[in-house]
DNA sequence: GTGCGGCTAGTTTTT
DNA sequence: CTAGCCGCAC
């Protein structure tokens, strides 16, 4: 049999691919594989999984977690391409088989769809997204009077984030109050309270949100026979980006393998940036020292994607970290040039300097979709798209607002949801609150009222019609109906449900229209799901990046500027990387320097933002920054200094700019609020 | 009880 | 700027 494959690898990644393979069942022991940004770690995972194939283990016995499901897709391509080398045509129904591909969330779910009557949990839960949750948690909160109390009671948002860290790092409430918010200590005994209220309508209503995907499964697996036997589905479990995962996902896998056979694992401690989800690198730190004999470590630092002189600056920002335990990359792609520090006015310049550059690029042969524009919150790079559709230039935004997110989606989705489980009390209150006449009060009464029966679609036919809601009652009742026994099919269900939809979207919003266009994307999305519940599951567990306002989303095959939030921006590569506004209250970001662990996180983002960068990289610091939060007219900014994560002694790095070089047009643009160099402006007359 | 108008406060990253 | 809250009029 070829293994030709392999002789593309180094040393190192040959190694891990090699690992255990071939041995009698006791040599496949656990494996943690450290590798650096852009070191083929993506490569390596993908050679590990298809050489596995290759020698004959059984893809549907393969569990391959990663963080998103798009990495999960394109990981089964690249073992599909590399199993075609040796098994040719084959291959394409052996790396189908690799059904088991998907992010924690995703795979916990199907598990509990799977076991749901052996642990007590109806098969028809649905899945609350984050603001689900949140809505519910308020629920809970009012019922229990937070809401009125005295002093300030902590939002629903900072609730549900405190539940999450208890929940997703397995550390009693009292200590995550006490090192993550302090400032609500002394509500740790309602907290309680309502958490247990959570808990419990959680469960009354047959709805997990993202974090019971986690803690159903790693209760599942705490009883022995059901570990075993969810264990034993799987021969190979590999991991991805182990460095984002926390406490409990690492329980949950060690309850799988409890003695790590046949159990990789791949980060870098230096790309870790999900810590807000609890996510620790203590996962990666303890992964060996949780064996007998411990893991084999294998350490890939030779980087293939940047150039020297790119990574001699990254290497710079993150050699300043207070601890580490990676080793510096290597690489021998050499370069004249080192990466640029940008000066410019403020954000209108850099929006203009950004267009200019890329455009250039895109004159020396660099598409549009190999560069890339990184920043550190969503909001930053409105200016830029802005100025992107003015000029006609295509983009692709990933990260920030979602399109789940916007009001007329989720009322369509609840819609549905309601139907396929009619105790979501969070879709059947929303739902309700659409027909006229009906507000809080009466939407929780109806609620009550069907929520014992064994079957409430068909109890809510029997409640009179509530007074003010006139002829929308009967049609909503059947529609509801009909969609339970769900005889129409998958997609004309949720045709149905958008018909009904329709003339409530005009009473409640004004520009009905451009809400329309997402409802009917959402059904050309809906038509490549099979049915009602994995469409529901899976949007809410992966849902789409862009929105229709975002003007003209482009098609797949045509040229496009990627923009992206660094967090989204993972895994990802581009040949000429932009990142934008590299100053002290943007990376870091205001609100995350407070700890040093914060402060330490927003360090390492930079790091992930500068090492996606292949061939080009721009940092931009405008000087004067506008706050956010007035009119178009006005002026209130801060002049903003560039990031604390690059000290004039990593200048030596980088080559200095200011653009535009001279700009006489720009001076006079904002003359009253800044001064202008008379002299200076003279001289430019003539140069 | 609903629904509207006016007021205040807050505002990252994501499965 | 906008989401969410409160108080008022139907």
């Amino acid at each position: 049999m070829s293994t030709s494959y392999l002789e593309k690898l180094n040393d190192r990644q040959r190694c891990a691919v090699e690992h255990g393979v071939g041995q009698d069942e006791t040599g496949a022991g656990p494996l943690l594989i450290i590798a650096g940004a852009g070191s083929g770690k993506t490569n390596t995972l993908a050679h590990r999984v298809a050489h596995l194939i290759v020698n004959g283990a059984d893809p549907r016995r393969i569990l391959l977690m990663t963080f998103s499901r798009r990495a999960a897709a394109e990981m089964s391509r690249r073992v599909e391409r590399i199993c075609a080398q040796v098994l040719g045509a084959n291959s394409a129904a052996m790396t189908e088989a690799l059904t088991w591909a998907g992010t924690f969330h995703g795979i916990g779910a199907r598990l509990l769809r799977i076991y749901a009557e052996q642990i007590g949990l109806g098969v028809d839960f649905t899945i609350h997204d984050r603001e689900d949750s949140a809505d519910l948690m308020n629920l809970v909160r009012h019922e229990l009077g937070f809401s009125k109390t005295e002093s300030r009671f902590p939002t629903k948002g900072t609730c549900l984030a405190i539940y999450s860290r208890t929940v997703n790092s397995e550390t009693p409430l009292n200590d995550v109050l006490r090192n993550w918010y302090p400032w609500v200590a002394s509500w740790e005994e309602q907290l309680k309270q309502l958490f247990s209220g959570y808990v419990e309508a959680k469960q009354a209503q047959n709805v997990l949100d993202y974090d019971d995907l986690l803690l159903y499964w790693a209760q599942m697996v705490s009883d022995p026979s059901l570990a075993e036997d969810i264990g034993n589905r799987f021969d190979h479990v590999l991991v991805d980006e182990y460095q984002d995962t926390n406490k409990l996902q690492s329980s949950v896998l060690l309850a799988l393998k409890p003695g790590g056979r046949g159990l990789t694992v791949v980060g870098d401690d230096a790309q870790s940036i999900y810590s807000f989800r609890a996510a620790t690198v203590r996962n990666i730190l303890d992964f060996p020292a949780a064996f007998s004999p411990p893991a084999d470590v294998i350490t890939l630092d030779r980087n293939y994607r940047s150039t020297q002189t790119i990574l001699a600056a990254a290497n710079g920002v993150i050699e300043l970290a207070r601890e580490r335990f990676t080793k510096n990359l290597w690489t021998d792609r050499q370069s004249a040039d080192r990466p640029k520090l940008l000066t410019v006015k403020d954000e209108r310049d850099q929006a203009n300097y950004i267009v200019e550059q890329v455009l250039a690029n895109r004159e020396t042969g660099m598409l549009l979709k190999q560069q890339a524009v990184l920043f550190r919150t969503s909001s930053h790079s409105g200016q830029l798209e802005v100025e992107l559709t003015r000029r006609n230039i295509p983009f692709v935004k990933f990260g920030g607002l979602k399109f789940l997110d916007s009001a007329h989606v989720k009322d369509l989705l609840a819609v549905l949801r309601f139907a396929q489980n009619p105790r979501d009390r969070v879709a059947g209150f929303r739902l309700l609150q659409m027909l006229p006449g009906i507000g809080p009060q009466t939407a929780g009464k109806i609620l009550d009222a069907i929520a014992a029966d064994p079957e409430p679609l068909m109890a809510l036919g029997e409640i009179p019609a509530p007074p003010k809601s006139g002829q929308d009652w009967g049609s909503f009742v059947d529609l509801l109906q009909a969609l339970r026994k769900s005889g129409s099919g998958w997609p004309a269900e949720i045709a149905m449900a958008r018909t009904w939809y329709e003339p409530h979207l005009e009473r409640m919003h004004e520009d009905a229209e451009t809400r329309r266009a997402d409802l009917m994307q959402l059904e050309q999305i809906a038509a490549g799901y099979p049915g009602r519940e994995r469409f529901l599951t899976e949007l809410t567990l992966d849902p789409p990046d862009a929105t229709s306002d975002q003007s003209g989303v482009p098609l797949l095959d045509e040229d496009y500027l990627v923009l992206s939030t660094i967090h989204s921006a993972k895994g990802q590569e581009w040949r000429s990387v932009f990142m934008l506004n590299v100053v002290d209250g943007c990376i870091p970001s205001d609100l995350s320097t407070g700890t040093s662990h914060d402060l330490e996180e927003e360090r390492r983002l930079l790091y992930v933002g500068m090492t996606r960068a292949k061939d080009s990289l721009t940092l931009i610091v405008p000087q004067r920054f506008f706050t956010s939060g007035q009119h178009a007219q006005g002026d209130r900014h801060v002049y903003a200094s560039r990031t604390r994560f690059i000290p004039a002694t990593l200048l030596q790095f980088f080559e200095s700019g200011t653009w535009p070089t001279v700009s006489p047009a720009a001076s006079e643009r904002s003359a009253n609020q800044i001064r202008i160099d008379v002299a200076a402006r003279m001289r430019g007359m003539w140069k």
